[in-house]
DNA sequence: TTTTTTCTGCAAAGACTGTTATATAAAGTA
DNA sequence: TACTTTATATAACAGTCTTTGCAGAAAAAA
């Protein structure tokens, strides 16, 4: 047997969301990439196959494992729905005001040349909404908010005010306003 | 006298408009500026000092004559404070729905790193939430929407919500499943 | 027409880009 | 220990990027 990489894949990914982060993916140079993340140039070219794929890599693992933990409280099926979406606001902002979302800049910067991105990009934001249904129809159930509302637009509703949120957070860079206006949203909708 | 100008400088930012929207800042190349606006290249650099002043005056020009055109609704101090706030965001919604919108890309794409370019967004974002207060606080003395609602908060949530807007146009690419969404947070704040 | 002043177009500088080829080091097997 | 196989590191490649230098064109004034 040969030796062994020494490199850690996921470990990788990790320090690359900070750098794409930070630059963008156009900026972002492999001459950082490379030294941030201690890979080396050859492994990279076997391994994805370009810089390009390589951002795909990096964006499945930021959606796996930073999105999706925000929204563990959705998926949680606890008795409070409304509470729930509180929860993943306060998480998702947590998460993206040090640096913004990741997500949101690559569908800024290559959502419209990059088919990739943009069917990644779709497939994590339907469902995101499906698990805001859920959570207004328990909260629907339990009788927390009103039973007139259209659960499906309100849904849509908060899928575009959590991409507000990211660009919003570029600009406020730590003022959390914008959980204000969260409240606002979910107040108006609640009995 | 010399020889005059033979390049017409609102023109040419309106051409350079098109381009920094379809492929970004970094990906837009001085080549393709100068081909399709064109400009000549020695005095793009006399008129203005490089490629990032030149995205700044371009993005001036996008927010004097394309954002605000969007406003002009709000500002026109109509009876109807609510009818002006859609019509803001249909008129929004056209403008984007083709390409995007310029300003929201600039922040996701240089915002972390560009002083003037969040300075510029800045500004126009207040200036926005101040029309739509105007527009709510107008809407609240003709009774047409309750009058518990927090003004400010309610302008911040629609600030937030435009610029999701953005983001989504880019992934639905036509759809107006955005101009649903706003209905319904409109009218669960109208009376 | 000559002079003067500015604009224009081309080309090249100088730096940086992503990618690949080559040589060296390392680890497990026989 | 010798051999094989794979990972690592360096350096070079080929291309593109923004920016500047230079020669010539153009237009108004004398």
């Amino acid at each position: 047997m040969p030796k062994q990489a020494q490199y850690d894949l996921p470990e990788i990914l990790t320090y690359a969301v900070d750098i794409f982060t930070e630059q963008g993916y156009t900026k972002a140079s492999m001459e950082e990439i490379i030294a941030r993340t201690q890979f080396n140039r050859r492994a990279f070219y076997i391994e994805f196959k370009s810089k390009q794929g390589f951002l795909h890599a990096v964006l499945k693992h930021y959606i796996e494992h930073q999105l999706s933990a925000c929204q563990d409280s959705l998926i949680a099926r606890s008795d409070s729905g409304t509470q729930a979406i509180y929860d993943y606001f306060n998480a998702y902002h947590e998460l993206i005001s040090q640096q913004g979302c990741l997500l949101v800049n690559c569908i800024s910067e290559l959502g419209r040349n990059d088919p990739e991105v943009q069917s990644i990009a779709r497939h994590y934001y339907d469902a995101l909404q499906l698990c805001f249904i859920g959570c207004l129809e328990r909260a629907q159930k339990h009788q927390q908010i009103r039973s007139e509302i259209n659960v499906e637009s309100v849904a849509l509703q908060l899928t575009c005010f959590t991409q507000g949120f990211a660009i919003s957070s570029i600009l406020q860079g730590g003022e959390d306003d914008v959980i204000i206006a969260m409240r606002e949203l979910m107040s108006s909708i609640e009995i």
